[in-house]
DNA sequence: CAATACACTTACTTAAATGTAAGTATGCCA
DNA sequence: TGGCATACTTACATTTAAGTAAGTGTATTG
């Protein structure tokens, strides 16, 4: 059977697998704004639009379980807490450009535009 | 702002907007089957297991409705129905193999067996 | 000393996706 | 004539994902 039991759940393709880690609204807007440059929980807040406090903590926390994103707490008094890419997380870069990609030729044939 | 109407739905990225395409957990798998031969609809049943009569149904109504899979009803007095990819969804494959290669990836670090 | 920033958490609700089970029309085969 | 195959549909239940609204603790700023 093609099929495999992983973390109490049952997973019937590897594209399933894939998309338990950076599927949904929010995961991949995310890993994508983490290329480059480590990011603080409100800048990526400022930055990805419509997303809620509630969405941004518990994707992150999935990310991080999964071993795709780090967390680190900068030093002070105030909170201040980083968020960057593992080696794990920096390989699903170009399968979300690939999407991405794809997305933006759909949106194209259908003649939506995008805010540049 | 960085978002769109389609098809009464609010859109927030072209990420979302192609996993509306070929996203969930049989679009996906249905199309990479109608690779190289059209398929009955009974031959993608047999092919991909779990999949329920309801779900190889709705999926394929959706996958025609967006363009990417083309029904035909072969003469005859049996029900018979071809499925094929159109032109539109010949360029999801290249997609889907990407990231079908990440889910294997991802499996092969968890040490996941795929029967081959 | 009150207001604000930051990075959260909690309880609850809604919406979307998926699954279960049964039924349908047509015609063929034994 | 009864059972089976094909390609569906329908009604309903369950599960999962996402959204709403409010609250928390610490510390700085005016």
């Amino acid at each position: 059977m093609p099929e495999f039991f992983h973390d109490r759940r049952l997973y019937y393709t590897p594209i399933e697998f894939a998309l338990k880690h950076i599927g949904g609204t929010w995961k991949m807007p995310i890993l994508w704004r983490l290329q480059g440059e480590a990011q603080r929980f409100s800048e990526l807040k400022k930055d990805i639009p419509h997303i809620t406090d509630k969405m941004l903590t518990s994707q992150l926390r999935e990310l991080e379980t999964k071993g795709l994103v780090k967390r680190i707490v900068l030093p002070g008094t105030t909170p201040r807490v980083e968020y960057s890419l593992t080696d794990k997380g920096k390989t699903a870069i170009p399968v979300i450009e690939t999407i991405m990609k794809y997305g933006f030729g759909l949106m194209q044939e259908e003649g939506i535009e995008w805010p540049h």
